[in-house]
DNA sequence: GCCGCGAAGCTAACGCTGTTGGTTTTCCAT
DNA sequence: ATGGAAAACCAACAGCGTTAGCTTCGCGGC
């Protein structure tokens, strides 16, 4: 029976893990299976058809809450941004590489369904709920990227201090605003930056409907 | 003299400009510049660097408005938005290139400066100005990186309707919220959603003063 | 038992990439 | 005129995605 499209793509995902996205090659994938870099295409037409394939399997184990918990629409769009958020840095680079794929799987709209849904329970519209949705996953996306972008523990990464540095040295006479907000800009505390970030979100919409 | 600095960014933008990202090679800004790919390295320590110089040199021209035009916070940073995707709209894979690199410029922080400025006029901490910053460029990098994504003018691009096929046979039995907004999700009309995107954003950073 | 056939692998190679080492040209200041 | 830095050059390397064409493996039907 040989390989299967899934055996592929975990191995990808641990290719991957090792190396980042720049060191996910088709030749590094056959290596971890113990084959030839041209059997993969026996699978997959191409490279971008495999980094779907990776894409959709970083969602599947976004877990959505269950009706019955009895969560207000505001808990529930706050589990699905944390789950989203779970699983792309559950392996690296996984929200970089997500957000180069525009990929409509099952995984991806059994996730937009329930976002969609809570705001639609919320009192929106589905013109306003769509925009609420999309501006959620823009921010989950830019948010998980930066930060793993900035994981000090691959060797990789950007250096936060030095950024800083330059930051500070840039910032120091012109701009106040950017100053005071040093301290809150390069907190590296993306939990609760993130919780944060999707009440402000939240609060927009919440806004929406009371503005209407 | 020979060349500057600026002259080979100039250059790496008409490259992007006819190939995209993927068509962005040192070689073929060595061409456009008469010379070869190595002395491109005279310039700049590597590829990533010259990335890093066109990312800053496509929000070069974004304009601030001026304190004496006597706008709202709101007004602000809605003319701040649309100058940052107007400016990286025009320059093909605008969005995408400027995600990719996390660089820390002069350009940047003018930008960032009256985003934070207005926040914080609006009545927001540090804290919350910062989070309202980075959602607002956040939602402003995923919206235009997928507008030009499926922009109709590139071969290249995505092409709508196949996904959007794609779309309606997955959601057609199970995810009715989607079903019903499926002409939103799909709407090209790219102007009128970024201006929702941008106003559900600004009502999150209004309640947010309101509610402490 | 064996034959056929499709599934799934293989080798070799192409053209391209970013980057390097070492060399040469260009051009301005003395 | 000449010394020296600035800025270009050539040749090459290792690695990339991908293709063409060939071989092997394992099962279903005879």
């Amino acid at each position: 029976m040989g390989l299967e499209r899934d055996d592929v793509v975990r191995a990808a995902i641990d290719v991957l893990d090792k190396g980042g996205l720049e060191g996910l090659t088709m030749r590094k994938v056959a290596a971890e299976l113990n084959i030839r870099a041209p059997s993969i295409y026996w699978h997959f037409p191409n490279k971008h058809a495999l980094i779907d394939g990776i894409a959709d399997a970083l969602i599947a184990n976004v877990r959505i809450p269950d009706k019955a918990e009895g969560l207000t629409w505001q808990e529930r769009l706050q589990a699905i941004a944390r789950e989203l958020r779970r699983c792309l840095l559950a392996h690296r680079d996984g929200a970089r590489l997500f957000a180069g794929t525009y990929v409509v799987t099952d995984n991806v709209l059994r996730v937009a369904e329930p976002m969609l849904a809570a705001l639609s329970e919320a009192g929106l519209s589905p013109e306003e709920a769509a925009t609420g949705s999309f501006t959620l996953l823009y921010m989950v996306l830019g948010f998980t990227a930066e930060e793993q972008a900035l994981d000090p523990t691959v060797p990789e990464a950007l250096d936060l201090a030095t950024r800083r540095d330059a930051f500070e040295q840039l910032a120091a006479t012109r701009y106040p605003y950017l100053l005071r907000a040093a301290a809150q800009i390069f907190d590296t505390n993306f939990d609760a930056r993130f919780e944060a970030s999707i009440d402000l979100i939240i609060r927009g919409a919440a806004a929406e409907r009371a503005g209407t």
